[in-house]
DNA sequence: AAGACTGTCAACCGCGTTGCT
DNA sequence: GAGCAACGCGGTTGACAGTCT
């Protein structure tokens, strides 16, 4: 979307008293941060803001050229494959947008930050207020709601045929790595050529596992592994919620998945029901061991869906 | 047709981190 | 170690365009 820039009418002033524009930016401006971009390249943000000519500040100047200008940039609509991606880094990284748009080539942390704050958590608020009516009541599964699927998601039928294990990812905080074992909102698990833990939210975070193996089948019909329950844990009846000891470490390594939540990631096992994780409650979800986290996160691959 | 509403996204703001003196 | 400046990041804002009523 195109917008006017503001011809410099909104103006800020620094302490050398000189004039800084704000706002949006010029095709001139544009022209002259490209232009001694490409010829000097990256350097002292406020350099390149004076020596280019820029009534801007560095930060106004490196946040556009990173967010705009810069040539790798991908333009278009997030890809299908995309989000998956993004998904499942927002399940291991939580908001940590830079460190997901490092694994999307041409992708910006503002552009997955904007992507998910519209898009995704749209489709969360669809699904909830369509499958939960009783909000009140959001962190119980009621296995006995009649519903319809929606947008893609699977029906609620659906969800406690494959998914009668249910965990609460209700209340964890916004950096959690359980917050977001996540949903994926297409409908489709995500997955890869091996087997990624499968899961789904369904109703205001909460996260199911589906006690199939075979969870379902991707965009590509490419079958999904979904690890055996009991590599999970207990299995708890359907509907159930549950306070601890669930989220325990499978007992053998699901698979070779980088991803996978082992038992060395979860340290504690002091898990608590309830809540709305979307309202920044937390979660006691004990120690994550962010460094095992950033080490799986670092061995995925830099896909590029360019190709 | 027009005003209200909604979604998208560029840009700003504030804060933590890092590196230099 | 303190002070400072620059950088980088995530949260938030606000303008604009599209859609709805």
């Amino acid at each position: 979307m195109m917008r006017k820039p503001n011809n410099g009418s909104t103006t800020t002033t620094t302490s050398a008293s000189t004039k800084l524009r704000k706002g949006l930016w010029s095709p001139e401006e544009d022209e002259k941060l490209i232009s001694y971009m490409l010829t000097n390249g990256q350097g002292c943000w406020s350099d390149v803001a004076r020596n280019a000519g820029l009534q801007r500040c560095g930060k106004s100047c490196r946040l556009r050229w990173i967010n705009y200008l810069r040539p790798d940039l991908k333009r278009g609509a997030i890809s299908p494959q995309e989000e998956d991606l993004i998904l499942h880094l927002h399940s291991l990284l939580g908001n940590r947008w830079s460190q997901i748009a490092a694994r999307l080539p041409g992708r910006t942390d503002n552009e997955i930050k904007n992507f998910w704050n519209s898009t995704i958590k749209k489709r969360l608020k669809n699904l909830s207020s369509t499958s939960s009516p009783n909000a009140s009541d959001s962190s119980t599964p009621n296995p006995n709601k009649d519903s319809k699927a929606v947008d893609g998601f699977m029906s609620m039928e659906e969800q406690q045929r494959v998914l009668p294990m249910y965990v609460d990812l209700s209340s964890t905080s916004s950096n959690s790595s359980l917050q977001s074992m996540v949903l994926n909102p297409t409908g489709t698990v995500f997955g890869a050529t091996t087997g990624y833990f499968a899961t789904q939210v369904g109703i205001d975070g909460h996260c199911f596992y589906g006690e199939n193996e075979i969870f379902g089948n991707m965009d590509n019909g490419e079958e999904l592994y979904i690890p055996p329950l009991e590599t999970i844990g207990e299995n708890p009846k359907a509907g159930n919620t549950f306070d601890s000891n669930i989220i325990t470490a499978p007992k053998n390594n699901i698979n070779n998945n980088p991803f996978s939540i082992t038992n060395n990631d979860i340290k504690s096992e002091n898990v608590t029901a309830g809540g709305n994780f979307w309202l920044g409650e937390e979660l006691k979800v004990g120690e994550w061991d962010l460094e095992d986290l950033m080490k799986d996160v670092s061995s995925f691959p830099f896909i590029d869906f360019q190709s």
